[in-house]
DNA sequence: CGGCCGCTTGATGAGTGTCAAGCGCCGTGG
DNA sequence: CCACGGCGCTTGACACTCATCAAGCGGCCG
């Protein structure tokens, strides 16, 4: 089967934490070198998935936190009435898995927006290891806890006018991709229109007008999926900071 | 003057953890006896405030994660132009303090809705202890996981029509009074019209609308703050699931 | 008693969702 | 190779929810 061989691919080009050129955005923040080496002993490296897979499900039990290594991907929260919202937008070196701490299961999916490879941390050796490193603790922690402060951060967003929202998730993406040595001037939509919606709380249509908008009044250019910002200033008037 | 000599009192009435009425309401969800013990402790009891005053404020250093043991206090996240968005309705045996982990520094203010006491736990504590007791490591955070769980559930309902939000609510008010020993079908408001309203994503002048609605629809009743429960089901119908 | 605050109620308009039509692109299958 | 159909996107017309503005009422406190 295809899917298996290149995970044999894969598995034969591990780099270990301290080797990934994620550095600093993945977990390894603030921990010594050979605390990163301990955790990287316990992570399982570089199993990847094509689009439209997921990397868990909702309902699953929690068993892990995973490290997007490569591609993008979606956080996605299902409605009982099938209208799903996306809750993030995962970039590579971006963790996702707390929405399971909690409750023991997941509530949300995260499903692959193209092909992606990730990384993936079971729990019960993050519990095992925070109690030997403190500063494993306090990364976990505040890990969690930071994922409460995005979704602070979404909700202030998720009140204002259309336009402010979908200026402010371009400037996001856009410093997001600097962090990531990528771009942040041109870089490419992995969301459709519908789903850049769902995110923002707004039907595609308004998607749609708002981003002609911008692109009328010379803050972007838009050449189907792609992005180009420019007038990052004049986007940013939109946002209130 | 008057609140020394309340806090003198107070002090003097101080309640060890596993004595506590609010029980596994509180922290101690799941930890031993002999655990509580210990937490109990390092717990500053019994601090009071009265109305309009703060726990802490937005901005200051995160110290301690707090638990309110009697009377309602708002958890309040101001957005730049001085409109305040408010994150959560806080009743005995909640815990507050968690938008300070992340970054070290609270990005929300609590505030006292009515007199208040509530106990304190140092954050300094809680990393010494979680060290030395899984348990309370797991509770932590799990708590904090809940938070963020909290915010989910939220941001799905800000994307429905005023009378849900509103409905739901109700309904979850009332379930939180009811796990609380309180009655679930007669409750005062502690929140303003303009309080909901910063709460649900509405106007002021909405939720007195729907309120209205739905006292002529007979599913509630209305004196000023007092809510009475007239009939849950019809509530719920609203309330999506 | 007067004034402020919280609340209700009404009138109006703006911002968006919804419905509908059409276009271009791409993959599929004839 | 081309025709077809589906999907993602754009654009327009319309409807509707809800915010805004405005006025007035009752209660509480100074």
């Amino acid at each position: 089967m295809a899917a298996s061989l290149q995970q044999v691919q894969q598995t034969r080009s591990q780099v270990a934490c301290n080797d990934c050129h994620l550095g600093e955005l993945c977990i390894p923040q603030g921990l010594t070198h050979c605390d990163v080496e301990r955790l990287s002993n316990t992570v399982r490296r570089n199993r990847t998935l094509r689009k439209g897979e997921h990397i868990y499900q909702a309902g699953e039990h929690y068993n892990s936190i995973y490290a997007l290594k490569s591609g993008t991907a979606k956080l996605v929260h299902m409605d009982r009435m099938g209208s799903e919202s996306i809750v993030s937008l995962l970039l590579p070196g971006e963790l996702a898995g707390f929405d399971g701490v909690a409750s023991g299961r997941y509530l949300c999916s995260v499903v692959a927006l193209e092909t992606v490879s990730f990384c993936e941390l079971p729990s019960h050796q993050i519990d095992r290891l925070s109690r030997e490193m403190p500063a494993l603790y306090q990364v976990i922690l505040q890990r969690t806890g930071g994922k409460f402060d995005e979704c602070l951060e979404r909700m202030r967003l998720l009140r204002r006018p259309a336009d402010q929202r979908l200026a402010a998730f371009l400037l996001s993406l856009s410093e997001r991709y600097r962090l990531r040595g990528f771009s942040h001037v041109e870089f490419r939509l992995t969301l459709t229109r519908q789903e850049i919606g769902d995110h923002l709380g707004l039907a595609l249509e308004t998607v749609s007008r708002m981003l002609g908008q911008f692109e009328s009044a010379q803050l972007i250019a838009i050449e189907g999926k792609l992005i180009r910002i420019l007038d990052e200033e004049g986007l940013q008037r939109y946002s209130p900071r």
